[in-house]
DNA sequence: GAGTGGTCTAGACCACTGT
DNA sequence: CAGTGGTCTAGACCACTCC
């Protein structure tokens, strides 16, 4: 026999299958669960702890604890990046017009708070074998933090990260009252004569940092989602590699695998 | 002021950037550490909670209270459809000689321990979109288990569906006995004059069940990938869809997008 | 058996949300 | 204000691991 707050928590889960609660729905209050069930207080906050671990309920101080309905996600998808190398080659106007955050999220940039941060760091073994170049050599590391005013629109923390040296042949790159750049990024390589070949797209996930939890305002239990973006130019050399965190359950990501025709 | 146990945690979170204590260190016994801050037990459970949901520690009964290694990830890209595709046409015996599993742990059969299940379920709203057919068609629901007798090798759940119409046109493809297929399902659709054009993954992460913690060992606190891999074939039409569960401390995706030239 | 974490009791008091 | 969840105390007893 499994132990109470265990068997808690399976009636309340079997309840939100069955449609005996359903989404939005308030759950009864600890001291009742506590006086249904027989138990004392800190039983029924571990089974709500558990379901609320497993993103099945919210919790708000003062208010009660409610079934989470699911989160409608925002899919991220590998067009973009041929979307931006091909508005590099337009006129100022036409690339000033619109950024790639609202391209994704349909807002314009009076909705969205965006703020850039510079700093110099040395690279460490992770960074420096990506750029090809010795461990502590001087990256540039350029920090964006994007809040959206509105709510339910995801957010993201980006991490991004260039040789110094490089991104040094234009003084304009290295100052942050310059972004947001119109154009992006693959404009800002152009004014440095580099031509991206090909970009890779590593996916990972992990729990969040309690920066990331107070930052993307991430509910307990879900984790961030870490893409590693890494920039290849035409010399096969990495040129940029970035990473943007983001938050787990309202994020989607879509890639298409093209195959070749057997009697091609 | 932050509370004890956020205290608690954040004091042993810097120990552990610090170097202070080191992946695979045991942090002092809860009731030392109840000792030294002066506090209640639950406190230090809390704040233990804390950092175990971080992934931060790892907590076995009995022995201690660890620092959590980072996991090594395994890596899952896209070119293992066109490799699955280029097999369908070579002969029986090289099909038989491996696998794609075993192309990606680098395991032979006998390291895993693999379990096919099959069932007709009714397509629900969401997969009767994909399929194009009404809510309620038919649908072949093939459920994969790959386990592995060794450790540190990444395990997954897959959940396969085809219209069950289709799949009946070789009565073969409904006997769970005939599993592993040699060729896997790019073959199994071939037999049955299907050929496919691409595949789109779609990525999400979410808080696994209680299910997958068990099949899948997942530690508390960790994310689950859910990759949806929807195959659509020559005639535009979605022939599969395959939802695959994998631990998100040990896997990682790597998607290529190539990007035409500006000078082409 | 000694040392560890896991579960549980029976309270107290505080902080937040709504009316 | 009443009702809710959040933190905390000071214990008890059990289950597991290792020697």
């Amino acid at each position: 026999m499994a132990v109470k707050y265990e068997r808690i928590a399976a009636d309340l889960r079997r309840k939100m299958q069955s449609g005996d609660l359903r989404p939005g729905d308030q759950l009864p209050a600890e001291q009742a669960l506590r006086a249904t069930w027989n138990v004392s207080l800190p039983v029924v906050r571990q089974a709500l702890d558990l379901l609320e671990s497993e993103g099945l309920v919210d919790r708000v101080h003062g208010r009660g604890t409610y079934v989470r309905a699911p989160r409608q996600r925002v899919r991220r998808t590998p067009e973009r990046y041929q979307w931006e190398k091909d508005r590099v080659l337009l006129s100022d106007s036409q690339r000033r017009r619109t950024g790639a955050t609202e391209r994704d999220t349909g807002l314009t940039m009076t909705d969205l708070d965006f703020r850039a941060e510079f700093h110099t760091v040395p690279a460490n073994e992770n960074l420096a074998k990506l750029f090809g170049v010795p461990v502590g050599a001087k990256l540039l590391q350029r920090i964006y933090t994007t809040r959206a005013n509105r709510e339910n629109i995801p957010l993201s923390l980006v991490h991004s990260y260039l040789v110094y040296d490089v991104a040094a042949e234009n003084q304009a790159l290295l100052e942050p009252g310059n972004e947001p750049w119109p154009g992006g990024t693959q404009h800002q390589l152009h004014t440095i004569g580099i031509e991206l070949d090909r970009i890779v797209d590593h996916i990972t996930a992990r729990p969040p940092t309690p920066e990331e939890i107070e930052a993307l305002d991430i509910p307990p239990g879900v984790s961030v989602f870490v893409l590693r973006k890494v920039s290849i130019d035409t010399r096969d050399c990495v040129v940029e590699v970035s990473d943007v965190v983001m938050p787990g359950d309202r994020t989607e990501f879509a890639y298409t695998t093209k195959l070749t025709r057997w009697n091609a």
